[in-house]
DNA sequence: TCGATAATTTCGTACAGACGAAATTCTCTC
DNA sequence: GAGAGAATTTCGTCTGTACGAAATTATCGA
């Protein structure tokens, strides 16, 4: 009479599950470890809780754990997370482009809807939006079949004096800092040229798009660069 | 240190607390009082389940509870229950219009964004569409504000013979039943003859738009008419 | 090599939400 | 007015997710 427990049967991941995977598939792509600590900063949970939900999830063969050490993702955890990716960032660039949400609020409404979107939802909106391969803030959306480009570019903060890149990405997590890079224009496209760094972690002299600026080192690492083609 | 309970700080609801208040608030609009085996057969529960959060419901004032008699919305309850159909309708007509999800798959998907969604958002997709006031079955969607028209409408099954009438809306609950409304032209506005009904719960001879077609009583039960203006 | 300190895990606990089984209460019919 | 049957509630329990406090383990400097 009741149902027998189909192994393979992918149960439905609950919405703190998801985001423990896009957390720590973001660290791992971030080249640090998804150690327990790191887990518990980035979700604003205790270590405890987090100690708790990695034993659970590696029970279910989403990540492996080795104690004291870290998380590490299977291959069917790294897929369900760039399933939740790929539903964020298209969720981002369509509130962003269609329905004109601002540039440092896509990221919150996201992270909720992320958790309750149909797959055929995504890819309807995808579609609309002619299927872009990033999202407002720069980041490569994933596809259906979790293909992402994992480049990692490098910071404004280490790009070289007197060279010239583009902004490739700028990071979404914080609105406030979003909200500061919008006003120096800093968006994916822009033209950089790093004229001087001041040390000890001093200011930058930047031009963007030909307009000088200074940019202190904490909003410099929120931006991602790339040589011009 | 710790954040002191403030009375009237409205803590947001959560997903199946907002089911729990959309059903309420339908199974009073339908005229029945919600008593415990209404919810839970409503909710797909067990009546234990629902019996356990009506007590909670009530001691958060949301409901008014006497045992064994059913629940009532209180006010707050009854605001709150308008803030999540708002939520559903608006989404179901965004869904529908703006990114072609079909007739019967977008009360599924509304059913899930409803909980995530920000009023914000919502308000948004709202002033997309030219804030209608009918989502796409013909259901009226509460303003920002909580106003609705709650007239009921009768149904094409108690809709006199000889008589014609506009659809007003049809049920979005069965996604069969819509798919079968659907080939038979019966969306909201369109206009219905009704010739013979047989006895006993027999089949209604009609014309929709002209076309004469025959449709049991329990598919008649789904669709609700009123008189041509 | 030995601590001291930091990171991690364990343990007991809490809350929301759900369930089945058993007990209760209501209602309706005779 | 008394049962019988249906509806409802209570009770004990389960799962998922979270917490603080205490115990454990790792690491790094002297």
């Amino acid at each position: 009479m009741s149902e027998p427990p189909v192994p393979s049967a992918a149960a439905a991941l609950t919405a703190p599950v998801e985001d423990y995977l896009k957390a720590i598939y973001d660290i791992q792509q971030g080249g640090n470890a998804a150690t327990t600590n790191a887990l518990a900063e980035r979700l604003s949970l205790a270590p405890a809780s987090v100690s708790g939900m990695v034993r659970r999830l590696a029970s279910q063969g989403l990540l492996e754990h080795e104690p004291y050490r870290g998380a590490r993702l299977t291959a069917s955890g790294r897929s369900a997370a760039l399933r939740t990716l790929r539903r964020h960032r298209v969720l981002e660039s369509y509130l962003a482009t269609v329905l004109g949400v601002p540039w440092d609020d896509v990221h919150a409404e996201a992270e909720q809807l992320e958790h309750a979107a149909s797959d055929v939802l995504i890819d309807r909106m995808a579609r609309a939006l002619g299927d872009p391969m990033f999202d407002p803030h720069g980041a490569p959306i994933p596809t259906r079949d979790g293909v992402v480009d994992e480049t990692r570019h490098a910071t404004l903060a280490d790009w070289p004096v007197g060279t010239r890149g583009t902004v490739m990405s700028v990071s979404d997590k914080d609105p406030a800092m979003l909200r500061y890079l919008g006003e120096l224009e800093l968006r994916p496209g822009a033209m950089i040229d790093v004229h001087n760094r001041a040390p000890y972690d001093g200011p930058i002299d930047v031009s963007v798009g030909g307009v000088p600026r200074q940019i202190g080192p904490t909003a410099a690492r929120a931006v991602r660069i790339a040589a011009v083609a």
